[in-house]
DNA sequence: TTTTTAATATACCGATTGGTATATTTGTGT
DNA sequence: ACACAAATATACCAATCGGTATATTAAAAA
């Protein structure tokens, strides 16, 4: 009884005009015709690409998720020292491609994260996912940083971490519901603090 | 047309048995149902007291919010210094006062903002004003800290306050999705860092 | 105790929800 | 051009949605 696709293209193009959708209204607040209304396909046409909405969801939040990640790393990569790798968060957070990309909802992780936490453990084990490679992703650049002597070597690796993805994703809450970009850029003022002050 | 409550008494036992219900599965997320269920009244005596459920929820939240609030002005009354009560916020949120507070939902500012920005305007500016009179008051205590020579001149005080109510809103998101209050309590650390450098 | 009023319960409404079985269309290989 | 398969559209389902008019009960006034 498992689940086929029948057309991977459709299937993709779903996901892809859907997938702000369910950012900016979430799971419960997403109703199926909103999809058909979306997509311009019919709920049979959705049906035989996905086993129920639950599962446009998560390929929806998978999707939004993979696009976020995908831009920060690239800039990451892109980033010759572990200071400026570090330095791309508050950076490109800041900049005009990632506001457009906040324009279409804002945050996967936090978005599905505050929703599913107390209602839907399956997106909640997600986000959970999410968090905690983009935490040991920024670990593991301190960690390089500190051996390149970049870093100091009592800087709180795990601590320092945390605290820059709770700065970035609060003010992301701030800075959207106020609807107040001060309220980000000051948030990424203070990552950047953060930074300097485990700097060598 | 306005609307009266018939029975102030029964529109508050309404509020109270269904507040960690609209900040737990939020309001698209609730239904007449569930607060029916919860209650055990019938839609007709909810009907009586609430011109709709968006009156319920709103009500819901506003008491939420005074709950929260209550509980942190409390604190910060009791305070002595300046320090002292900005201290208050990292204290309270690591103590089993607030975490407590934190099972039945976590933040009613976070949740009902995350889930009200792209899609109930009459929400998210209930959560701006709760956000700028959280922000107003860090700033006022920020003030009255550098005016009592407890806190250094050149403090920037929007940014302090920003960056405050950003760390514990993100970490509070972080702890509730992944389970892991140390995600939580790794933020509050450096809310007191921050304190402390702006401390003489 | 009776009357009046206030408040809750009952029973219903049309619309929409997520979901499915089947008919129709579209594309592909021969 | 034809047959077959792949994919989408149509039409429908029971259940639930938010909401309302009315009946019933409980409380207060007389």
């Amino acid at each position: 009884m498992t689940f086929i696709p029948r057309s991977e293209k459709t299937r993709q193009f779903i996901i892809e005009t859907t997938a702000s959708l369910f950012n900016k209204k979430g799971y419960a607040g997403t109703s199926m015709s909103d999809l058909t209304e979306a997509t311009k396909l019919t709920k049979g046409s959705i049906y035989g690409n996905f086993e129920n909405k639950e599962d446009v969801a998560l390929a929806a939040f998978e999707y939004n998720l993979a696009q976020r990640n995908q831009l920060i790393t690239k800039k990451m990569n892109e980033a010759k020292s572990y200071y400026d790798k570090l330095m791309v968060l508050p950076m490109i957070y800041a900049s005009s491609e990632m506001s457009i990309f906040l324009e279409e909802g804002g945050c996967p992780l936090l978005n599905t994260g505050i929703e599913a936490d107390d209602a839907n453990e399956l997106f909640r084990i997600q986000v959970t996912e999410g968090v905690t490679n983009w935490k040991q992703s920024l670990e593991n650049i301190i960690k390089g940083g500190i051996e390149a002597q970049e870093f100091k070597a009592e800087t709180e690796i795990s601590k320092t971490a945390t605290s820059i993805i709770a700065l970035i994703q609060g003010g992301v809450f701030l800075s959207k519901t106020t609807k107040n970009p001060l309220l980000l850029n000051q948030s990424l003022e203070t990552v950047k603090e953060i930074i300097q002050k485990i700097t060598l």
